[in-house]
RNA sequence: GCCGAUGUAGCUCAGGGGUAGAGCGCUUCCUUGGUAAGGAAGAGGUCACGGGUUCAAUUCCCGUCAUUGGCUCCA
């Protein structure tokens, strides 16, 4: 007798050991139809696989990441037996699910290349084996077995893997022709396979070490049904419709010439415009959150960043030093404002009274970032940071890093990004060789941000080995248009610089301490955060970024005068206008090509001019009529300022 | 940096061993009072750059640069 437990707590006995599928076949055949896989004790297994004893079951159907993870992993079993198919002597890394479809990392023969000319043959292979239905069977086997049937295949990267494994937790899987060490779970058969695409190719090292060798990475996704497949192809076009790159080409926001050099971008006028207002919005909440504006050049000698100790970690690998005229002197193009602001912090001596002292600076800074690692206006070489460093004392830490919190939110929810993850980002758990500082400091600022994130009540997930060399961090990551993801805000706590700068204040005791720095920039980069606002926005701003919002179209001269009062109206609003005052020739229609992008447009004409109104359209809405200029303030406050209200700042 | 792909007019792209094409945009003129207007004419390209093969290369081959999908990295 095994009772099989349901999520929903209903109990179902059997009088035989009995398989997911079964329970499914017993509850519905519909659901024995749907079901991909099964989670028995808080552990993924197969369908086929007979449980026992009494057991916690819950089924999983396409709709579960459970059951899309067996389903593609299944997936990518079977693209491996394509695979050793068509090319003989292949071997095998490791092939997951992932969040989108499946991989497998392999090691082709001498001389054997996949390119994405080479992506049909392999589907219709995979289709062809798809269709013999072949069951995945498993089967358990001991460690010696499972070493001599990879070392017989001469795959060195099963047998690494293997040789890891303890013996007695070692499962094959057998489809068709095609074996492979798994541990599962897996679908029924390959007949539930019914859609596949190939996606992309990439190289990829093995076990994601840089000094290993190189394997083909093979990108796929399939469905149970083709729709699906063509659903998902859809919805990717869709997403690489809102590309920031291609947006950005389109607004005239931003572009890159080969001739300044690659990952350098020119903001266009336009681009220009939204990121002043950016950075006016976000100076407004730090003005009033007590923050001085500073300023620093661009250079600095090399020295300054020897003493913060970048220049040991990163100084290879950046931008190398600039000569002068003077024997031996070296300045570096600054990769962050930090040092500078140290400096400015020594300019003058300070009492425990006047801090927490906030210095911010729209601060542009180069890196030489690897030239693969480019990436449209994400990932560039010179980019402006809205950095602020916070000097505060101990005691102020939590308090301030709460502060910083709330400008992030502030900013998050006037821009309406929900879809963040809050990271916190600690030292490796073990290994702390590559962080600088002491152990009780580190202790201390990781102890703080943790406090804090859970005082403000955030939800975050902990990383280790992801904090900063100098200091853990809590940063906000968002996604981008084919979900990727991004860090955007950050908030670092630092005891390390305030230490090799030899930063103090004098305490109540009248004796020299050491202030606490934080670094922070909560959109990250001007460059980055623009880049992400395009994607969620798909270039629709807000009104009240857009760099213009308004057209008035006076369409003769008689009527400019009501033109006038509309324009000094809207100026009251912060609302940039564009007019087009080619109204030399009566009636001529707007074939301006900005109109087809302003997404706000009002016009005054004759009808508008003898009523004493406003025409208001909409991009993308369509008409809202027309409207007096009283109740047209209304409608702005309501659709343009709803956003910023909440966050009003004086 | 590594593995794959791509580079043709301002933009989106077609073409292809015998020195180039479309649509949109741009300029001029005509027509048109209303949200991506119609007509006519015109300008605009060392086919990314360098080398090779060839009688002949924009096309084939190699290299460089840039872009791009990943990997690694990300102060």
């Amino acid at each position: 007798m095994v009772k099989i437990t349901l999520p929903d707590g209903s109990v179902r006995k059997f009088n035989n050991a009995v398989s997911g599928l079964d329970i499914a076949n017993d509850i519905s055949p519909r659901l024995a139809k749907e079901v991909l896989s099964v989670t028995v004790n808080d552990e993924i297994w197969d369908l086929q696989r007979l449980i026992e004893s009494d057991s916690n079951v819950k089924l999983h159907k396409w709709d579960d990441e459970e059951g899309k993870h067996a389903f593609w992993h299944s997936s990518a079993h079977l693209m491996a037996e394509a695979l050793e198919a068509m090319y003989p002597g292949i071997k095998f890394g490791i092939g997951p699910s992932i969040e989108n479809g499946f991989y497998y990392d392999v090691d082709l023969p001498e001389g054997e290349v996949i390119t994405d000319a080479d992506f049909g043959k392999i589907e219709a292979k995979m289709k062809e084996l798809a269709q013999q239905k072949n069951d995945y069977a498993r089967s358990e086997v001991a460690k010696a077995e499972a070493l001599d049937f990879y070392t017989q295949k001469e795959d060195e990267y099963k047998v690494e893997l293997i040789n890891e494994l303890e013996d007695g937790t070692i499962t094959f899987y057998k489809h068709g022709s095609f074996t492979d060490l798994c541990k599962g779970p897996h679908l029924p058969n390959t007949g539930l396979i019914k859609a596949i695409k190939i996606l992309s190719v990439a190289g990829a090292y093995w076990r994601g070490d840089e000094t290993r060798k190189q394997l083909t990475r093979l990108y796929g996704i399939t469905f149970p049904k083709q729709k699906m497949l063509e659903e998902y192809l859809i919805l990717l076009e869709e997403a690489k419709k809102r590309d920031h790159r291609k947006i950005g080409k389109e607004l005239e926001l931003f572009a890159f010439s080969q001739r300044v050099g690659q990952g350098l971008p020119l903001w266009l006028p336009k681009g220009a415009q939204l990121r002043e207002r950016l950075e006016n919005f976000l100076k407004k909440i730090q003005k009033r959150y007590g923050y001085q504006q500073v300023i620093a050049p661009h250079i600095g000698l090399k020295d300054l960043w020897i003493t913060s100790g970048h220049y040991e970690k990163y100084g290879k690998d950046s931008f190398q030093p600039i000569n002068t005229p003077a024997e031996g002197e070296e300045f570096l193009l600054k990769p962050m404002n930090c040092p500078h602001h140290c400096e400015i912090y020594k300019a003058k001596q300070h009492s425990y009274k006047d801090l927490p002292i906030r210095y911010a600076e729209f601060g542009t800074v180069y890196r030489y970032e690897q030239s693969g690692e480019l990436h449209g206006l994400t990932r560039v070489r010179g980019f402006t940071q809205d950095d602020a460093h916070i000097f505060c004392r101990p005691d102020q830490l939590k308090d301030e890093f709460k502060k910083v919190m709330d400008i992030i939110f502030i900013i998050f929810n006037a821009l309406d990004f929900k879809d963040f993850v809050a990271q916190v980002s600690l030292r490796h758990k073990t290994d702390h060789s590559k962080y600088i500082g002491t152990e009780e400091n580190w202790e201390k600022a990781e102890t703080a941000i943790l406090e804090a994130v859970k005082e403000k009540d955030l939800n975050y997930i902990v990383e280790y080995d992801e904090a900063a060399f100098y200091g853990p961090k809590l940063d906000f990551m968002v996604k981008d248009a084919l979900g990727r993801q991004w860090q955007l805000g950050t908030i670092q706590v630092d005891y390390n610089l305030p230490e090799r700068f030899d930063l103090t204040y004098v305490g109540s005791d009248n004796q020299k301490h050491r202030p606490v720095m934080i670094h922070r920039a909560p959109f990250g980069s001007m460059e980055r955060f623009v880049a992400v606002l395009i994607e969620h926005t798909a270039g629709k701003f807000p009104l009240w970024l857009t760099p213009e919002q308004a057209v008035i179209l006076p369409i003769s001269e008689k009527y400019n005068d009501y033109a006038k009062k509309v324009l000094n109206f809207l100026n009251n609003y912060d609302i940039r206008t564009l007019i087009d005052d080619r109204n030399e020739k009566i009636g001529k229609k707007i074939r301006d090509n900005e109109l087809k992008r302003i997404p706000y447009l009002l016009i005054v004409g004759e009808k508008e001019f003898e009523n004493e109104t406003v025409s208001v359209r909409i991009q993308g809405e369509g008409d809202k009529g027309s409207m007096k200029l009283d109740e047209f303030a209304e409608f702005i406050n309501k659709e343009v300022k709803a956003q910023t209200e909440n966050y009003k700042i004086n």
